[in-house]
Parts: structure tokens; C-alpha cells; sequence
DNA sequence: TCCTAAAGGCGACGAATGTTGCGTTAAGAT
DNA sequence: ATCTTAACGCAACATTCGTCGCCTTTAGGA
């Protein structure tokens, strides 16, 4: 999440100039970090205005509610350039999916503070869906490679195979709020590629 | 949810008796009802106070949080008898387990709300994975039985099988709230069973 | 350089949320 | 029946949260 560059900026040809940009990030900076220390409960209009050196009224009028600033975090820390690992094999390519998404659901870094912070806000969760969706999207490709490469049946639903290699993560992780080791997280992958070779992920 | 009949005593000999219980029971009634016509966001402490008819000083002093209240009403819940169908074989045990999970997860029912409300208040939250926990040992037996019968190996693991039938309905349904059709939770069930006669999961 | 208006800073206000002291009610014991 | 005290009701108080009116600053154009 990277709340310093901003690759938004602001549609309308208001004043995209120096301070307003500015304001932003400093205030975006200070949510992430205010996040990573008191985690979403501890996470006020107020202390983001102290540590941010702006006026909470200017937060306020800006963002409205502290779900919008957590939104603004995401929207920020979004990476259009992402794509999918491509090692050669299904299994390899699954592991390096799961590695990478148990990085940041296990991580106490501050993407692991905003993501689990946005599952308790909705407007948060909802651009945090749209994240995912996304995610999963360029994911497809691992497997219709797989299917060119002859690895896996022609028929092979994709969602299928991605989603049994990343809900246990999600539900382990996020819901369960329970620790996974990267062995466990290889193991899902691994588990998903066996099962799609085995063709039970066919339509 | 059952909030009348509440099976937990005071374990304490203080005041057990007559007012105590009438008024736990109608302030549990009351959160369910707010929560179901409100949701979480709605939910307040003065309206619970108004609508059970307790004073809102009664609430704090002996609840102190909102979160406590929906630990209540998951403690009061509690059904200490329940058990997994058992049908004959490991398909269809894991698709009654995955129907029942979907009428929780998807309804609109008061079980539901309340359910949705908990990922979004710590201490519930902790409730509710107690709650889970809880389940999916009983949960085991339907795969234990499956090893008995001889339809799948020996050294199958019953978590990774639970998890793999399980896991999607929470990611699709609590994380990206997204619909999900009675049709698409038996098919997990059905993926699920058929991995582990293929042997996918096996220790 | 000067002008304009958008954006930010400031203090005060009002509403909602919790807290505290004290009087009243009633459960359970004698 | 009477007594004791835990639990509840009540009202006033404190704090936090979000909003509003007004003034100051400054980006961007003439």
C-alpha cells in the first residue's frame, strides 16, 4: 500500500495542485500508519488529523467517514499492472499465487492492518472486492495455460480451481483468525492442482 | 438463536432468579430484532433499552459493550446436542453439512444477521469461531465414517476435507458477499467427496 | 503581478454515546 | 413476616463525534 505516489488524481479540473495533494497524502500516510499501530478500533478522525498536522474539519469535508479513508487507501495501493506468476506448471504457478496472498493476509505489515481493517467497514469491503475480483480475473490465466500446456482437462472450470486454492487461506486467515504456516498454504495449492489434474473441476 | 430460553444459568449463587432472567431474555429478544430490522450498523444500545423496556444504565452496567450483547445472544444459541447427518456416504453427508452452512450463511433469517454481525466486533467474532470450532470437530465423524465404509483412504485427513467442502461458502458468501445458489454448495460438497476418494487428501 | 475562488484552518455548537451517584424494587435468606 | 442487599431505574454529567459559519491561505489563470 503505498500512500506517498497517488495515480489518481483528481478527475475534475479543480485544484490538483500542491497542497490538496499534499493534504492527501499526508493524511493517507497517517491512516496507514495510525492502522499498522492501534489497528481499526483504535482508528479516529481525530488522531489521523494529529498526526497528519490537518484540520479534522478538513478530513471531514474531504473523506466524510473513516470507511471513505480506508477506500482512498485501497484505491491508492492498487497495482494495474499486477500479473499472475508463469513458472511452467499449474502447481508451481498455484503455489506462487498462495505464497503471495499469504504474505499479505498473515503478514502484521500495514497492507495486512488495511485489509483486515476493511473487512469491518463496508464501503471498505466493497472496494475491497472489487480488488479481489480483479485478482481473480488475471488469475484465470494460470489455469488456461494449464490447458494449453495439455496439463489439465480442456473443460476445467478456472474459478473453481483458484477458489479451492485460496478460500482455506481467506477462511483460515481472515475469518478464523487462526496462524497458517506457507507449508499449509502450499499444501492448498498443491491440493487444488492434483484435483484439477484428476479432472473434478471439469464443467 | 433462540434468546428466550437461556441455558446458562448464573454460576455464581448471586441473584438467579425471577427479574435478573426476565431481563436478560428480553434484552437478548430485543438485540436479534434490532439487528435483524437494522443490521449492525443499526445497532444501538439505546434502542435495545427502548425497545425490551430496560433501562440503557442496566445494558452498560451489565453488558458494558454492543459486542457483548451479540456474545450473549451466540452464547444463548448454543446447541450442545447437535451432530452431523449421517446419510450412508461421504457425498451426501458433506452436501447436508453444505446446506445447512448455506441456510446459516445466506438466509435472511435473524441467524444470519447475527452471524454477519459478529465478523465485525472482535470479542463476537472470537465467539463465533468457538462457535465453528465446535462444529467441525462434531463435523469429522463424516469423515471418519467415510474411512470406516472404505470409501476413501485410510490416512485421509478430515480438516482438509471439511475445509475444501466448506471454505468457498464463507469466502463467497461472508467476504465478498456474494449470492451463492443451494446448486453451487452441493457442488463444493460433490468436489470435496470426490477429492478425497481420489485420494487428494491423504496425509 | 494581481484577482478569483477552491481548499484548508479555526472555534463553537449539537447530537449521540457512555458514566456516575443515588434512590427504589424485589429475590432470597432468616 | 421481616430483613438484607443485589439488581434495576433515574437523572445529571462527561466525553466523543460530526457539523457549521466564518476567516485565511494559496493554486491557477488573466
Amino acid at each position: 500500500m503505498n500512500a506517498e505516489a497517488d495515480a489518481t488524481p483528481f478527475p475534475e479540473r479543480r485544484r490538483p495542485g500542491g497542497r490538496s495533494a499534499r493534504v492527501r497524502a499526508e493524511v493517507l500516510a497517517a491512516v496507514e500508519q495510525e492502522l499498522a499501530e492501534h489497528g481499526y478500533d483504535g482508528l479516529t478522525v481525530d488522531d489521523v488529523a494529529r498526526r497528519s498536522g490537518v484540520h479534522r474539519t478538513t478530513i471531514y469535508r474531504r473523506w466524510k467517514t473513516v470507511d471513505a479513508l480506508l477506500v482512498a487507501l485501497l484505491e491508492a495501493g492498487e497495482d494495474d499492472t499486477w500479473a499472475p506468476a508463469d513458472t511452467g506448471s499449474l502447481a508451481a504457478d498455484l503455489t506462487a499465487l498462495n505464497r503471495e496472498l499469504h504474505a499479505s493476509l498473515a503478514g502484521t505489515s500495514p497492507t495486512g492492518a488495511v485489509i483486515a481493517a476493511a473487512f469491518r467497514a463496508p464501503a471498505a469491503a466493497a472496494a475491497l472486492t472489487r480488488f479481489w475480483d480483479d485478482r481473480y480475473q488475471r488469475s484465470a490465466a494460470v489455469v488456461t495455460r494449464a490447458v494449453t500446456r495439455g496439463e489439465i482437462p480442456e473443460d476445467t472450470d478456472p474459478d473453481r480451481v483458484l477458489m479451492a486454492a485460496t478460500s482455506p487461506l481467506f477462511h483460515q486467515l481472515v475469518l478464523r483468525r487462526q496462524p497458517m504456516t506457507p507449508a499449509e498454504a502450499d499444501r492448498w495449492a498443491a491440493d487444488a492442482a492434483a484435483a484439477a489434474v484428476a479432472g473434478i473441476y471439469r464443467a
